[in-house]
DNA sequence: GAAGTCAGTGAACGCGTGTGCACTCAAATA
DNA sequence: TATTTGAGTGCACACGCGTTCACTGACTTC
């Protein structure tokens, strides 16, 4: 890559990094300008070489937050612990990908309702994605080979829901808490089986 | 009521609609002063002889919306159709209580993770006075009268979230779409008495 | 090595904001 | 009826905001 394109794409994502982290604080829609290039070190100006409103920034920000979300069910796919073991692991999963990237999962929580139109708009087609490839993905597992393509979405839909509600109470949750953690866990799990057992009878 | 009081009560209930109605267009947060008392009909400094501070309007808000939720379930208990068919009643209960208050169920899903720290308190902790209102109600159904009190206090987290969830939905519905309230109602009945399939299969 | 591109600069502007303060004048009190 | 109270007024101020525009100077292109 060009060093100067290098450059460009460095303070870019010091702007989004700014605006994610100022962001956590006040919600994105009342985050100015000026806070933000400030925080990113770069005059306020320079802001409009890269977006053309916070709006622009937030949406920038959902396509960050989902394509970790993406990455990790892809990576879940090919591990066999998590096919074996469905629920079990992706309580796992979800808790550890919380974890680590924190700051963008309380940026999807809050603004799914809190934020502005657009990206509220974002955030709701990337969660409908996201369940369409998860039901995908449930499709294969064995266990429910015998459901309809409806049910496996519904419960995918569900699944996702589960999801996103536990992600925040991680985001609520103190970061050197294990028990806690354990507990939600303990939570999303007990919830994903009785999803599984409710439809079962539901379906006879 | 002394006159001048009465006076006073209208003004602090003008101010109170004004930033329940400017809000519904970009959050609490970032309502300003002066905006609010002018869609109120009086003088930007006259807000002070009722709040300190938007915070404390969205507390406010806070209070007004769930005192219509708490009269809600208190009218539902009294309703013999209600004790009797449950599932199907409150989800009656639950469309009819949203479009009634639209703004302010809108107002707490929003500001329910979007909004400033003390409105988000606030709304946790009404949400789990809810939670422990509905339990005491599901204990004295019937069919639940065998369950343990934790389990009964699960079942009514699970209904709240999933209240908590059709009423977002039906929030984002347009008013005049009869067929997609009651699209969410199934939903939310089948929703429900999958809670209960599960909870009674998990038990077994 | 000269010419061109363009990410980042810095001064300037008009505007809406929150809040302080001295005020009015009807309602409440005595 | 005379006095006090206090909800609502009107002006002033300092401040941070988004956006404009002409600019600089390092990197890229030729």
């Amino acid at each position: 890559m060009p060093l100067r394109q290098a450059q460009k794409e460095r303070t870019r994502e010091a702007i989004l990094a700014a605006a994610l982290q100022l962001s956590h604080d006040a919600g994105l829609s009342q985050l100015s300008l000026r806070q933000v290039t400030r925080a990113a070190g770069v005059v306020p100006t320079a802001f409009y070489r890269h977006f053309d409103s916070m709006e622009e920034v937030g949406l920038a920000l959902v396509e960050q937050s989902f394509m970790t979300l993406r990455r990790m069910i892809r990576d879940a796919q090919r591990d066999p612990e998590v096919v074996d073991n469905l629920i079990d692991a992706s309580a796992d999963v979800l808790v550890a990908a919380v974890k680590q990237n924190r700051e963008h999962f309380a940026f999807v929580a809050r603004e799914r309702l809190g934020g502005p139109a657009p990206v509220r708009d974002a955030i709701q087609h990337e969660l409908e994605l996201f369940i369409s490839e998860l039901a995908v993905f449930l499709a294969r597992v064995p266990e429910l080979q015998s459901w309809s393509s409806d049910d496996v979405t519904m419960v995918a839909g569900l699944f996702v829901r589960n999801m996103v509600y536990r992600a925040e109470q991680v985001v609520a949750t103190p970061d050197g808490r294990p028990d806690l953690e354990e507990e939600i866990k303990r939570k999303a799990r007990r919830e994903m089986r009785m999803i599984v057992l409710g439809f079962e009878k539901w379906r006879s």
